[in-house]
DNA sequence: CAAATTTGACCAAG
DNA sequence: CTTGGTCAAATTTG
């Protein structure tokens, strides 16, 4: 079957990635404000991060589906421009599939609250059921969702969620749009921030984080999916907004040395020196595993900022202990520690 | 009471 | 025709 988009797989976690970036401005923009805005943010970069995750370890970001059931999975596949799209314009410069909807999207698999849950964990964002229905061949129902604020604010974005048939943790979201319905708390948190009382450590940090969320996907290969895949998975301190600005080229520089980019003590803050370095020369490779470290890193440097704000508790060794060998042991909510 | 969910009907695509 | 996605009335929830 053909995919809607022929560079989805490193365009999703591009905008993941994106995403996680914007949240982390937003975080930033709100330390020292409203504590219930700050702890949804964070759970929202919980989730995301997660969902990034995900993707990576699965070797190809769109899964591996009942095909019947009309989900396209895009390939991992390598194009020269990995970022080109991610402002969110429609591309189907070929004449793919057309369809009624030109709206993007995007398959995550997210566990569900606490492993056993009915729901998958929270993204941030409210849903409103609006249907659910039998998929032939699944064993579980597909629930249909759109943004609550549909209505107020005419926000397009839906998702589909529908539990695994292997293991009843584990859904499949499908989001179809993107959200641009502005969360009233948000909005009226950040403009109440009081950036005085900030922890400036904790801002820096998140500055730090915000600014190296970029990633490219340019070394992606579609035949080969799995263990073996190497993804060039770099991080940029110079590109900038990644889901607002159109990226023509990426100053890519190396962030440091393989020590520190897997190490447990992954240190972003200490990695982001520009690097006078070419392009593509600079790109260092690693396996999904190793990517899968690298996001966990920059997770824990949000949670560091969080505790250095004093927003949530430091975690405790049993929790470090935890969530050390692989995410997919993350069953912890950041919302959790900032209660 | 409003808001959210449930559920059968409806519709477009294939 | 079958299927997946959406609508909207009925129902439940807070």
């Amino acid at each position: 079957m053909e995919s809607v988009d022929e560079n989805g797989g490193s365009r999703l976690v591009v905008t993941e990635l994106g995403y996680i970036k914007e949240l982390v401005r937003q975080l930033d923009v709100n330390l020292g404000g409203c504590p219930d805005h700050c702890k949804r943010l964070a759970a929202q970069i919980f989730a995301v991060t997660e969902r990034s995750i995900g993707m990576i370890r699965s070797g190809h970001f769109d899964s591996r589906k009942r095909s019947a059931a009309g989900l396209d999975s895009p390939p991992f596949s390598a194009t020269p421009s990995p970022l080109s799209d991610v402002s969110g314009m429609p591309f189907h410069t070929n004449n793919k599939k057309r369809k009624t909807m030109e709206k993007r999207k995007h398959q995550v698999r997210v566990s569900s609250e606490g492993g056993g849950a009915e729901t998958p964990v929270d993204d941030g964002h409210s849903w409103r059921k609006y249907g659910q229905k039998d998929i032939l061949g699944a064993k579980h129902p597909r629930g249909y969702y759109r943004c609550t604020h549909r209505k107020s604010q005419g926000c397009a974005a839906t998702k589909q969620v529908q539990r695994a048939d292997e293991d009843p943790a584990l859904f499949d979201v499908i989001y179809h749009g993107e959200h641009t319905c502005v969360h009233k708390t948000v909005a009226a948190a950040a403009a109440m921030v009081q950036p005085a009382e900030e922890n400036p450590d904790a801002r820096r940090h998140l500055q730090n984080l915000s600014t190296s969320l970029t990633v490219n996907t340019e070394g992606l290969t579609a035949g080969h999916q799995g263990c073996s895949t190497t993804t060039s998975f770099c991080f940029s301190s110079q590109a900038a907004g990644v889901l607002t600005m159109p990226q023509e080229h990426y100053p890519f520089s190396m962030p440091s040395t393989p020590e520190n980019c897997f190490g447990q003590g992954a240190s972003l803050s200490t990695s982001l020196e520009p690097s006078p370095v070419t392009s593509d020369s600079n790109r260092f490779s690693m396996s999904p595993f190793q990517a899968e470290w690298r996001a966990r890193s920059e997770y824990d440097e949000v949670v560091s900022a969080l505790v250095a704000a004093g927003t949530m508790p430091a975690l405790t060794m049993e929790m470090e202990e935890e969530t050390a060998f692989s995410l997919d042991e993350f069953e912890f909510d950041v919302s959790c520690f900032l209660a």
